[in-house]
DNA sequence: TTGTAGGCGTTATCAC
DNA sequence: GTGATAACGCCTACAA
């Protein structure tokens, strides 16, 4: 079989010694095996129908007996379209984060997608790096949490033209799709649910404001709600604080040193709120009665505390799984940009308030 | 300038022309605005030291107005050297799984390599695929949850030469290199915790054993340190649960229909032990005086909890930034085979026991 | 159904 | 210090 090509084999042998490949078989090798041309074994590989059976099968054969595994760098340089998509999170501690992974990774695994990972620590800098360094990798498709990007990281997306899809919120005018719900109008619907539980000085911690449209979102919604129903809403009710169990409790602490008179405190995420709570009983303070907690994701942990926590229920795994499909559709050529899906909300009324 | 290569453009143009590249700016677009070769492009991105400082000045001019992004793919094809490493996590939902991602990821930004992802759902057909799929993008690394794997796995990774690690234990026959620690050191430690402090009906719960040495070793541990404690040790008092806080209440529950004299439960991770407590006091239950719990891993919640749960403390990001230095090591060239990285375990003595 | 020619964008090799 | 040439392994376009 060999010996009817061999122009090929003295080309490859020739290359191999000048340049000394991975010595991983390549399509020519199983080519040469199988005594037919690489084109063919790259059909038979891709598209199976176009290759007759018999050929096929010779095929398969010596695929199986090489190990051959198809190289997709080449692959992908050749037909310029990677197969992977990129993600950049802003942490890899909260796990809300990690649940939409969770999602995007799952869709693009169907299609045999790789993901590539990208963490941020929140910094809008980091960000642009990482978006920089994704586009030299030439990923087919980038998925960016929120809507506060860089400039360069907007004039980089924009001018590579592959799919960007934002999540967590719905800005007005995004880089490309986004995938989310109003940060606003849900911290707005938390907030009239503790007003109309008869709650008369709310106070409202998030994560900071700077560089974070989501977290900036539900504090305008916090304060607008207070405005709409008649309350005083000065800023000197929020408040900021770092992202932990143990920060939860800290600042439960400072609120009521600060504003003795606060009888319900809306945290805008969970684990802030879970840490107030625990935090709260270790006190001996009476939870709603001493004062209420709500909070915002619905974790699981919300919902296995002691009184279970009020909170506001997003999809993320969903919200995930439909930015995986955004990024699929951009990547088939169909037009996302533009395309804003709101995924929605649910305020969950449970024991602590 | 332009007219000093005539050669060079009308390649381009007309390479351009027939099969339209994405349109972005090549290496030989930037060479041509600097009115030098290719080459000299890449060598004064790559090693500026070995051009002329002049040269390298218009170069980085012409790269600046051009916007030029390397394209990473051709790059690692022709240099057979790719700057991306790989993880397979068995699960997306547990932090402690990301604590490491987390570790890995940070280790490997320092040296602008990038991370892909891959979900294996615990189970290791997956697993085996996905590592598969990663040999075919060519990652210069692969870094493995536990050290149970399928045998074509194995198979494919010697095949390959390129670096492993494996994370969570110590096996006798690693594929490459392990970051880990005993878990059957740990729990036996744990379980001789539990003996001394005078519990003296102990059960076990864990996830599913099967296919999960980690799970298989803490179990083996727990019993033959009841053993060694002259305590009758069966299986029977050896409990498997999905892994949720709810699934811990739910089998805490099980083990005082099942068992009601046992007077301590060993939960193989916080989450379950968190669960059970958090169950145990909505039942009225006292912790530790109707049932002593503890945990395995100490998350963060673990000492946030009231009474504070007794656990195992492992380093996970540590655990992660290890295993990603061993792999950075490896594709630098250094022996890594072989190497056994021993981040050892520490028993955290808390409330609940 | 299968093959030929050449390009994808970069880097290794060797020469000047 | 800089460049010409070929190669990395595969795919598109066109041909047979």
């Amino acid at each position: 079989m060999a010996d009817r090509h061999p122009r090929e084999a003295s080309v490859a042998s020739r290359a191999r010694a000048r340049r000394k490949g991975h010595g991983r078989a390549t399509l020519a090798d199983v080519a040469q095996r199988a005594g037919v041309s690489p084109i063919t074994v790259s059909r038979a590989l891709r598209s199976p129908l176009l290759v007759a059976a018999a050929t096929r099968e010779r095929i398969a054969r010596a695929v199986e007996e090489m190990g051959y595994l198809p190289n997709l760098l080449a692959g992908s340089l050749a037909s310029s379209s990677p197969r992977t998509a990129a993600a950049v999170l802003p942490t890899l501690d909260a796990s809300i984060f990690t649940d939409v992974l969770k999602g995007v990774v799952d869709v693009l695994d169907r299609d045999a997608y790789q993901l590539v990972l990208g963490n941020s620590h929140w910094s809008l800098a980091v960000e642009e790096t990482l978006v920089a360094t994704f586009l030299s990798h030439r990923v087919g498709a980038i998925i960016l949490t929120g809507a506060t990007h860089s400039r360069r990281t907007r004039v980089l997306l924009a001018a590579s033209g592959i799919p960007v899809v934002e999540t967590w919120s719905l800005p007005d005018e995004p880089l490309g799709a986004c995938v989310g719900f109003s940060n606003e109008a849900a911290a707005a619907a938390m907030t009239r649910h503790l007003v109309a539980r008869g709650y008369r000085d709310v106070a409202f911690v998030s994560a900071p404001v700077d560089d974070n449209d989501r977290t900036a979102d539900r504090r305008r919604g916090f304060l607008s709600s207070l405005r709409a129903h008649g309350r005083e809403a000065g800023l000197d009710r929020t408040f900021e604080s770092p992202f932990s169990l143990a920060a939860g409790g800290a600042v439960l602490e400072r609120i009521r040193e600060r504003r003795p008179a606060t009888d319900a405190v809306f945290f805008a995420n969970d684990v802030l709120a879970a840490g107030a709570l625990l935090a709260a009983q270790r006190a001996g303070l009476r939870v709603p009665q001493d004062v209420a907690i709500a909070g915002f994701d619905d974790t699981e942990l919300a919902g296995a505390l002691t009184p279970p926590l009020t909170t506001v229920r997003i999809d993320r795994e969903g919200l995930g799984r439909r930015a995986g499909e955004l990024m699929l559709a951009g990547i088939r050529g169909e037009p996302i940009a533009g395309t804003k899906l709101d995924i929605g909300f649910e305020i969950v009324v449970r024991g602590s308030t």
